[in-house]
DNA sequence: AAAAGTGTTAAAAAACTCTTAACACAATCC
DNA sequence: GGATTGTGTTAAGAGTTTTTTAACACTTTT
């Protein structure tokens, strides 16, 4: 399920979205501030619907600290069809730009177009080679065996698994599996991968999915 | 660079459309009529620019042809404000409407940010010759084979096929992988640049890419 | 022909990684 | 409550790869 973070101060229009993108099958976080969206941004939001509010910081000075966190799509709402104002917007990072009044299945539909396009966020079930890993059930299945990973090993095999064939930066990684800046050592990320290639020669010795690039990053091959 | 497809029987807009697109670094195929698009329509194209009031087919119709062909971008360009037009179109899977009259500062706007979300983004790969790096997988292909490079290695082959035909300076080259003040040995470079020659001879032996220009740099030519 | 700059190779040095073990912490179980 | 189990992080030493250094042959410029 994806999450909606509503940022919006005029408080019948915020429950009204709420309302109407709950029953639509999001995930719904609700702020009134700026201020207050910075702090229930992070790593469970998928995009963000952004009312360019007047008092308080400013509607680009927002958009780039939430940019800042974690790069999702905004929807920018308005009450002001200025071009100018749009045009710095669309070049701080906004997604779309919707005037008020609007219509809630055309915020719907935009909605759909940013997400879909947001690959990163699907929880379909991966599967290369012998290696089965569903992100639902955090169940991983390699060789015919299941294996049981810890939430962090699981994580970063999925991350490699979605990048099947291809480098995955070390600080990609790190962005990814640990939401903080001050992400862990460079050595924990080796232990983890140690584990996690242990785990799985355990249930099939015979492969190694697992490659490091130096000084880069990991690759999951097949 | 990309190529937009647009598709406007107006041959006034069509041709404004084709030269500000132009101006702004966009590769263009033109089409006046549905059918004559969909010719157009094909591998190379990353992004259509589609009016509605086409005579002939429906913009439905065109639609989903299109994106039975290739499922690029579509940005549904029209006069008609109509709501319910709008979500139809929508749900064929058209990823921006913009209501005439636009402008055009916007629609580049939005353009640009249909383009980023393609995530077959080929448009930071470097490709020259029979050669492409791509610096966000850190794969190099020469002639068809996949060739490893240190770090280090890919850093200098990647400025150098930046500035493709032209010569990098050594102190650029210095500057620019190795950021520290006391820049390494002028013999450093000579044996990375010797390495790097080294993979690509074995990758393609028939072809010289980095040329030698004396005491001043190297050029990566074409 | 001399001087300055470059190419290549092998070996030393540095940087990075892997594994193991230890510790702290949290959740679970009797 | 206290023991047990599992997880995440840190540290240390061994192991691996890359980067640099140095030597010498070679090429271009003056």
């Amino acid at each position: 399920m994806k999450t909606i973070l509503i940022i919006e101060d005029d408080k019948d229009i915020n429950e009204m979205l709420q309302k109407v993108l709950k029953t639509n099958g999001y995930n719904i976080k609700s702020a009134y501030s700026g201020t207050e969206a910075l702090l229930l941004h992070g790593k469970s939001v998928d995009l963000i619907i952004l009312d360019l509010m007047l008092p308080g910081k400013s509607g680009e000075e927002i958009i780039k600290d939430l940019k800042n966190i974690k790069n999702v799509p905004v929807i920018v709402t308005s009450a002001i069809n200025d071009i100018d104002k749009k045009l710095d917007l669309f070049n701080l990072g906004a997604d779309d730009y919707v005037t008020k009044p609007f219509n809630n299945d055309e915020l719907l539909a935009r909605i759909k177009v940013h997400l879909k396009h947001n690959l990163n966020n699907q929880d379909d079930i991966l599967k290369i080679g012998d290696i089965e890993l569903n992100p639902k059930t955090y169940k991983v299945i390699c060789n015919d065996l299941e294996i049981n990973l810890s939430k962090i090993e699981f994580e970063i095999l999925k991350l490699l698994m979605k990048n099947e064939n291809q480098v995955v930066t070390k600080s990609v990684l790190f962005d990814t599996v640990w939401d903080t800046m001050d992400s862990a050592d460079e050595n924990t990320l080796n232990v983890h991968i140690s584990k996690i290639r242990n785990k799985l020669k355990k249930a099939n010795p015979d492969k190694d999915y697992i490659e490091t690039i130096w000084s880069i990053g990991y690759k999951f091959k097949n």
